[in-house]
DNA sequence: GATGAATGAGGTTTCATTCAT
DNA sequence: TATGAATGAAACCTCATTCAT
């Protein structure tokens, strides 16, 4: 303990670099994302990556290999986040219609928080998914939402409440797409429709609006 | 005399270099479109655009100057197509549900008949609109299809069989989205559902559930 | 002259293009000349040069072949000017002092009236003389400052007023240097010394001290 | 273990590629001032000097950036070279008109003896002085000479064997113009003259010829 | 005499990657 | 674990020049 605060210490006064491969790889994965995210996988620069990273970098060549391999390690990065976000909407407890409408926010509220998602899923349907496609971690991914709208369009059926015959994978693809395409295509539309679509009013207004979409097209 | 109309024959059929300038420009944005749709701003070749139009690369920067005036110029000619298309459409002749229906498979198909639409807005959008934003052409645009849901909600909200006070421009948004995401976002949403979103059937079936959605939405 | 007028004004209107070789050659010259002369050889575009002189970049071609071609021309322009100008000096009439006085105030003063003069010597210079050493005419031309000199140092040194053994061909270029110098160095010793020497002030006060240099040094 | 350095100790003698920054950026240097001062700013080839130096081209952007950025060291460079030749020129201890004799002979072999001093400058003046403009260490240089030609003129009236009133910095300019002009012209001044001026005779009779013109001017 | 279309060679610069320590 | 030096392929773009009319 000692020890290691001493070293501390030295360090901030030498600048010794960290030389903890974990914390550098977490670092550099953050990094990466960030720059995957602004610029996609073509516009971005390991150089960049590395600076941010406060690296040299052929370490990052030696921790990932490649510039592919370092965007693969992102992509899975940013598909746990999402299923982990998934996994936490815990909506067993609330009517069908609640439950629903709480999914809807839920889900659009993700891409609200953590906008490097749309970026990094943006890139990768321009280059026809082929990064992800050599992920076997992220194909092996079980998708905790599309269980979950499943289960509540069951309850609101049984309840009388839903409409029947929804597809839920149908239904789980537009539920995302609304909120997906309004704010992934913020910049063409903010250009059509002449105004700013990331005011906190005007989010509002579209998740608001998106409730009303499904709630209304599920009554039964 | 002869002679030399003979040879302009035959150096017709053997290679056609029409020495027509609009044709070729036009050329050029055609195989542009393809490759900037193909691989996204960033990936894309002019080499390749060049040895698709089958002219000298110096010839593509004589009429468009630069990588991003020609992006520019392909972002116009889609927007155009768009808005043309829904120019097209004219649903004032149909009840109102009708419309709406109609409106709603009409803007997927378009996505589904130009698929590079949704690659080049994908693309910008990972740019963060800095292209288009750079083209008045493109800001100026008056978009059809705004005005015709607009009409349309009207129509039903009057006739009583749509519900009231639902925003046009919000609706809008969504119709676009609940299509647009599906198709973008075909091969990392593939991966996820492991089955392929690009089949007749899948297509179709999507297209059908989202004019139930639409329609179930707005039904008073 | 009423025709010129009426010519004139019917291009104004019309501004149907001259078709007059000989003045478009002219017109060609003009502009390449202001072109080498603020670029340098390499720097020179034939584009702007033409853009500058209203043609088509082809008839710049049909009239002088080549880039080099055009540059030789307006390096042989620019000589004529200097021949002729030395050769309007006429200083016979002038008591040998005053006489040269005047030739190196002339010199001087033809330099900064003729800007270009040094921009194209200096890149001529650059690349070793080797254009001018194409133009037969150039190599031919007789210089007339050189017999000035000569023969005003004669007669001063048959008056007395004039050191004895003064070489002319070291004096000619002496004169010429230390106004040339101070005229094409003038960006790297304005930095050198902290100041423009461009000043209507500043130019006198050198023209004044070259006077004196070489009047102080012939004197007997 | 033997082996391997066996290996590379061969590998030395076959090729030795000192994999030293500092060695290689000075090499850089070295090829990319004989380059420029051969062909100018605008005629120098990137290309060439990477050859020269025996690197990668990319190696040469990463030290330098940019062919200007490379240019703008090698003036640097230059303007070193000279402010440190005229440092090193102690005329203190000889007398007035010999410290002004051995002066302008110094500056005028510093000239011959560096002959890439004077492309340099000529390229730069051609350039209007844009890229030593961008220097702060070139605006920020002291110049010697100017300050030992004023102590020296102040010594020289002291003694009463100078004339009165001779302005340094205009004395500074004739002195380095009559040999700056000498060389930097001599190609085309050696068409004019229809000799070639840089014979070891020409280039003596030359310096005596300047060092009469300063010592006449100046005597009492 | 004049023009617009087209070309080819080559220029500067970038960037992912590897080598040597 | 970490670094600095070095590379190769290819990207965008330029520019003098020629072709066809």
């Amino acid at each position: 303990m000692l020890k290691e605060t001493a070293a501390k210490a030295q360090r901030v006064v030498v600048k010794a670099k960290p030389r903890d491969s974990v914390k550098t790889k977490a670092r550099i994965l953050e990094c990466a994302l960030e720059e995957f995210a602004e610029h996609g996988y073509d516009g971005a620069r390991i150089e960049r990556i590395v600076n941010a990273a406060d690296i040299n970098i052929s370490l990052a060549y030696q921790y990932f290999g490649s510039k592919e391999n370092l965007f693969i390690a992102v992509m899975e990065g940013a598909y746990d986040v999402m299923r982990t976000s998934h996994r936490d909407m815990d909506v067993r407890h609330l009517a069908p219609q609640e439950a629903m409408e709480s999914l809807m926010r839920w889900t659009f509220r993700i891409f609200i928080d953590h906008p490097q998602l749309i970026s990094l899923l943006n890139s990768e349907n321009v280059h026809r998914g082929k990064h992800i496609a050599k992920s076997q971690h992220i194909k092996d991914l079980y998708n905790p939402l599309l269980d979950t709208i499943r289960s509540v369009l069951e309850r609101g059926e049984a309840a009388g409440v839903f409409r029947k015959g929804v597809d839920p994978e149908s239904l789980f693809i537009s539920m995302n797409g609304m909120g997906y395409f309004y704010l992934s295509n913020k910049y063409t539309l903010g250009v059509i429709l002449k105004r700013d679509l990331m005011t906190r009013k005007a989010l509002q207004r579209h998740e608001d609006h998106i409730v009303d979409v499904v709630l209304g097209y599920l009554r039964a």
